[in-house]
DNA sequence: AGGAAATTGAAATTCATTTTCAATTATTTT
DNA sequence: AAAATAATTGAAAATGAATTTCAATTTCCT
């Protein structure tokens, strides 16, 4: 997501920030602040990416040999209770986490030959989806819009005959 | 999907030559036309939902106690294959199969409360949908667009906080 | 510091999907 | 019509991501 105009710097929260938002998630429903979560929220935050639980468990597995797969599997539910990371599943049924600022939304389109996520963010659409809803009498709790064919990059190796699978 | 012309009756095929498509893409593919591909196709191209292979192999197996899940699974894999349906993943993460002629397209709005299904069809949401991968230099094969939320039943029993799972 | 309660992580479990394999069945060839 | 060839069947096993279990450890509160 690219956002062009940089006149409030409030409105990007710094990764220290959001850090202090899950420690106050977790006090106020009780749960309690770990070293453990710390380092994997911490983690999370730098790579913003659509990573899943196993990817951000090797990334930090390589710093700290000690902290489990299980624990970044729960860290990461915290973390998308908490407001701070959605849980997206694309195509390859994977769960994956995006860190996100609570009032962003955005669709993606997918690349099936590299794997690429492009982010996207269409009002017309969105309207488009609410009037349809309501013609049906249905009141939207959330949607899901994804598009998924070849990226620039990989049209043009399809158009030479190179198309493999790059991931 | 609700279509009022009537006028075309040749465009709607019936479950036999449906079976017939079947079986000429069999033959086509080297394939082979079986008692139990049979039957299967029959049960499914009668039960017009969005089923998985499970629900439809329990359908089956009222009448028929020794045809497997493993075959209803594998005929429903060609039965797509061949352009007969379609495979759809939805949020519960369960494949479902619904019948499907080859020109039709359609969108989906799905209730988190009594799990029903609602099929839309929004030309505006397509066209929009194109642009946005053009500027992208995106070439689209397939997309998804889901609505989940409340049906108009659903939407009234969450208001007098009588909302419970129904499926 | 002491104690209640939550967390951790390795291992086990779940659950849908997919694969394996020996026996059976469909199709082609003689 | 039988034999040869090749695909299909279905029970059972395997897969793989997600989730749960549980004993040991850590955090938080007084
Ligand atoms: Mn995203
Ligand atoms: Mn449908
Ligand atoms: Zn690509
Ligand atoms: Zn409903």
């Amino acid at each position: 997501m690219i956002h062009s105009d940089e006149s409030k710097p409030a409105a990007v929260p710094t990764i220290a920030e959001k850090k202090e938002q899950l420690r106050k998630f977790l006090r106020q429903k009780g749960f309690k602040s770990t070293r453990q979560r710390d380092i994997i929220a911490g983690e999370f935050l730098k790579c913003s990416e659509h990573v899943t639980a196993e990817e951000l468990y090797k990334k930090i597995s390589n710093k700290h040999k000690n902290i489990g797969f299980t624990t970044v599997y729960r860290t990461l539910k915290l973390i998308a209770a908490s407001g701070l990371a959605t849980e997206r599943v694309f195509a390859d049924n994977l769960t994956r986490y995006e860190s996100l600022s609570a009032e962003d939304h955005h669709d993606h389109l997918i690349c099936l030959n590299c794997g690429s996520i492009t982010e996207f963010e269409n009002p017309k659409i969105e309207k488009l989806q609410e009037r349809i809803a309501n013609e049906f009498g249905f009141n939207t709790v959330t949607h899901k819009m994804e598009l998924y064919g070849y990226c620039r990059m990989c049209k043009k190796d399809v158009l030479r005959g190179e198309r493999f699978d790059r991931r």
